[in-house]
DNA sequence: CTCTGTGCAAAGCGTTTGCAAACGA
DNA sequence: TCGTTTGCAAACGCTTTGCACAGAG
């Protein structure tokens, strides 16, 4: 459980309904589209309009709030800014899951973008494959 | 150089003038996007439509002759089908340069979704930072 | 010769924009 | 109160579709 309106303000935006709303949606399901995030937080909020919703995406990613993530065929999603981790991406169900990032592997990554003057600034890892419960889906 | 006849042949698509060259275009410049291909390629073949750029393009990704390369806050970009490797990706300009994949990371990851059940069928990995060239640019 | 692929123009949709009213601080 | 944010509706631009013609095998 986070305080959106601290976060929102340390990020020099105001604190608004909406936006608290689009965090918590966020936050609750851990990856989601515009319009997925549209359709939870209009039920709490019947008047909501899309056009907020794209707005807002857009000024919390600039604030660094949120952040994109993006994946192969399917429509961007975000979530809470956060340290770097992994993406297990299930292939059937469209599902992502964080896992921490493995330190050995970070530890590779940096010593090669050194080695040629790339200054690393982000890791993004997408594992992609079918999920446990996607698997058990097929075998049924 | 590749024989692009051939490769398309072999997918099950004819082999024709705009697909081969999208092909090239595509494997001369590494990763491109769809309005890239198309300016490129309408060069060689000024009647070329952008609705045969957007067909094959769809055609070749479910032929697995290409692929997706999604990138985080810019538009899709496309390359040849080949081995898992790692993308550099640069936040200035937006160029993507291809690394070999560690065999290290690999079998981090590999036995890190085999601990739980997760089937993994594809890692793609995306190093963000500045790229050498853009840092010079800066500095001057 | 047959079936696939191409080009064009129209349709479709997701996203952005401008503006007046509402709201947060 | 003042500047920001919201909601609406229109505009925009990318992507898709249908169809007649051209081209590959």
């Amino acid at each position: 459980m986070t305080d959106y309106a601290t976060l929102l303000k340390e990020s020099g935006l105001k604190a608004t309904f909406q936006r608290m709303n689009m965090l918590e949606s966020i936050e609750n399901n851990g990856h989601m589209s515009i319009d997925a995030i549209y359709e939870e937080v209009v039920k709490k909020h019947p008047s909501l309009s899309l056009a907020t919703v794209y707005k807002n995406i857009i000024l919390m990613v600039e604030n660094t709030v949120l952040v994109e993530v993006p994946i192969e065929g399917r429509k961007i999603k975000y979530e809470l800014a956060k340290v770097d981790h992994i993406h297990l991406v299930c292939t059937k169900c469209g599902e992502v899951e964080d896992r921490p990032h493995n330190v050995n592997a970070d530890a590779v990554f940096s010593s090669m973008t050194k080695d040629e003057n790339f200054s690393l600034s982000k890791q993004q890892i997408n594992l992609y494959g079918v999920c446990a419960h996607c698997q058990e889906a097929i075998a049924s």
